[in-house]
DNA sequence: TTATATTGTCAAGCTTACTTTACATTTTAT
DNA sequence: ATAAAATGTAAAGTAAGCTTGACAATATAA
C-alpha cells in the first residue's frame, strides 16, 4: 500500500514529532508509516484523514494485489 | 466505530462464509466486524470497499472520541 | 564550525486484528 | 417436526500495528 503521509504532514508544515502528537501516537509509528514499514490501523487512518481534512483513499492507495496482506 | 458491513452483506444477498471467502479471511473475522468487536485492518477495509463499491468512509464510520484507541 | 532540530535505526515488549477448531444456537426449508 | 443452512460463542495461537528508549545520522541555523 502506497501513502502520502509525507507529502500530506510537510505541506502541512508539521514535523514528524508535531505530526505524532497530535494524533496521539508515537514518533516512531509515523516513521514507520512514511518508510511504509507497515500499514496504519483504521483507527489512524481516519485520524489522519481528519486532520488533513481529505479521505482515506486520499491519503493511502491501495493495490489490488497486496503481498503484504 | 460504527460499520455497515452486516448491511452490505446482506444487500448484496451474501452470507457470511461467502463473503469471508471472496474477502480470503476467516469467517470469524466477519463475524467479529458485525458484531463490532474489533475494527478491521486498513487492507480488509479496503477489500470490502472494493468488493461492496463504495468507499471505506461509507462502511465505517469514525467517532471522534473513540475509547477504543 | 558548532549547536540544535529533525529524521532515522534497532530491539524488546504490548495490544489487537485475525486464524483455527470445535461446538452451540437460530433461521429457513422441506 | 426434522434437517440443513446460517449465525454465534469460546479459547488458544499467530501476525501485525504501536510503544518506549536509547542512540546514530542528516539537515538547518547561528
Amino acid at each position: 500500500m502506497k501513502n502520502y503521509v509525507r507529502d500530506k504532514r510537510m505541506s502541512f508544515g508539521m514535523t514528524q514529532d508535531e505530526l505524532s502528537e497530535k494524533l496521539d501516537v508515537s514518533r516512531q509509528t509515523i516513521i514507520s508509516l512514511e518508510k511504509g514499514k507497515y500499514n496504519p490501523s483504521i483507527n489512524l487512518a481516519f485520524k489522519l484523514s481528519k486532520l488533513f481534512k481529505c479521505t482515506i483513499e486520499d491519503i493511502f492507495i491501495y493495490e489490488e494485489d497486496e503481498k503484504d496482506v
